[in-house]
DNA sequence: CGTCAGGTAAAAA
DNA sequence: TTTTTACCTGAC
C-alpha cells in the first residue's frame, strides 16, 4: 500500500532524531513493531518513486495502520510549502535541496523519546541509538522474531545501575544492569525519570500543554536540560515549534545570522523560536543536516 | 594515551 | 543570571 506524500525516507531514517532509533534496515526496507492501541503490530516501510510503500502485519484495521505511520512520519506535514517558506528566505535558501524529502521522524512511544533523548546528551548517535535498542532487547517485551518494544517505566525503574550494584544484591550477575547498555553516568538520570514519572509528572498530560509549561514540565526530570526538553518536545511529542539548540546549532546560526560572532546557546534558543515560529523544529532538523551535507560543519569546525 | 562527541548538574563567579 | 568543571563511554 502506499502513502501518497513525498519522502526521503533513508534520510529521516538515519537523521539522528531522538525519537527512537532508526528501524531494522534491510536493503530498502525498515521495519519494526510499534504497539497500536496496545496491539503489537510489525510495520514495513520502504521508498517507492517519492512515496512510501508499507505493508504491516498484525491485529489492526488498514485505517489504524495508515494513521500510524502518518503520524511517525509526519506525512501530513506540507513539504513543499515548507520549501517555499525556506526558498523565500537568503539564509535558508540552498536547504532544502540538500535534504529533500526529510521529515519529522516522530515518537512511536513517547517514553522511549523521553530515555532516548537523555541518552543522547553529550553523546553520538550511534551510541545512544545501540543504547536504546540494547535497552530494547534485554528488557523490552519479543514480538515477530526479532523485534522487541521499549520496556516499561516500571521495569527501568527496578534495573541495577551499574555491575557493581547488581553484584552486590543479585545471586548471579549477568549484566541486568542499565549501565551495561552504555548509557554511563544517564543511567541514574533514566532510573530517577521513571520515578518521576509514577509519582509527579503524567506524561499523556503533556500534549494537553501550551508549550512553554510543556517545556517547564519536562525541564524537571533528571538528566533532561533545555536542549534535550526540546528534543522531547519536537521528536516525543510532535510540538513543531521547538528549536533544539545545541553547540552545532549555535554555529550555524552564528555564521547565518550573527556574522560569525559568539552567542550562548540561550540565546540561540529564544532566535531560532522567535525567527521561525511553527517551523522552528523543521528548520533546526534541516539546518543541522544541511550544515552537515554541504560541508558547512567542516568550516565552522575549526 | 589524549581528545572528542548533537549537554547536564552542581559549584562558583 | 551567567560561566566553569567533572563526567561514562567508545572511537580515533
Amino acid at each position: 500500500m502506499i502513502i501518497n506524500s513525498p519522502i526521503n525516507l533513508e534520510l529521516t531514517q538515519l537523521s539522528g532524531q531522538t525519537s527512537q532509533p532508526p528501524w531494522k534496515q534491510v536493503g530498502d526496507c525498515f521495519s519494526d513493531v510499534v504497539l497500536v492501541g496496545g496491539k503489537p503490530t510489525l510495520f514495513n516501510v520502504r521508498q517507492s518513486q517519492d512515496c512510501l510503500d508499507f505493508s504491516f502485519t498484525g491485529d489492526i484495521t488498514e485505517k489504524e495502520a495508515i494513521s500510524t505511520l502518518n503520524y511517525i512520519y509526519d506525512m501530513d506535514f506540507d513539504l513543499s510549502k515548507f520549501y517555499k517558506y525556506l526558498s523565500n528566505r537568503e539564509e535558508l535558501k540552498d536547504m532544502s535541496e540538500f535534504c529533500n524529502g526529510l521529515r519529522l521522524f516522530l515518537a512511536a512511544n513517547p517514553f522511549e523519546c523521553v530515555i532516548s533523548s537523555i541518552c543522547s546528551a553529550n553523546n553520538s548517535i550511534k551510541r545512544w541509538t545501540k543504547s536504546i535498542a540494547d535497552i530494547r532487547e534485554k528488557w523490552g517485551d519479543n514480538h515477530f522474531d526479532a523485534y522487541y518494544t521499549f520496556p516499561d517505566k516500571s521495569v527501568i525503574q527496578d534495573l541495577y545501575e551499574d555491575d557493581e550494584e547488581e553484584s552486590l544484591f543479585s545471586e548471579n550477575p549477568c549484566g541486568n544492569n542499565l549501565k551495561s547498555c552504555g548509557v554511563g553516568y544517564r543511567a541514574p538520570y533514566m532510573k530517577k525519570a521513571c520515578e518521576i514519572f509514577t509519582d509527579e509528572i503524567n506524561l499523556s498530560d503533556i500534549p494537553e500543554m501550551d508549550y512553554d509549561e510543556a517545556f517547564e514540565t519536562i525541564l524537571k526530570v533528571p538528566g533532561v536540560g533545555p536542549k534535550v526538553a526540546d528534543c522531547i518536545l519536537l521528536y516525543g511529542f510532535n510540538f513543531k515549534e521547538a528549536f533544539p539548540s545545541d553547540v552545532w546549532i549555535k554555529r550555524i546560526i552564528s555564521y547565518l545570522y550573527f556574522d560569525g560572532k559568539d552567542i550562548s546557546v540561550s540565546k540561540v534558543r529564544d532566535f531560532g523560536m522567535e525567527e521561525f515560529g511553527d517551523y522552528a523544529g523543521y528548520v533546526q532538523l534541516y539546518m543541522f543536516h544541511y550544515a552537515r551535507m554541504s560541508g558547512l560543519m567542516d568550516k565552522l569546525k575549526k
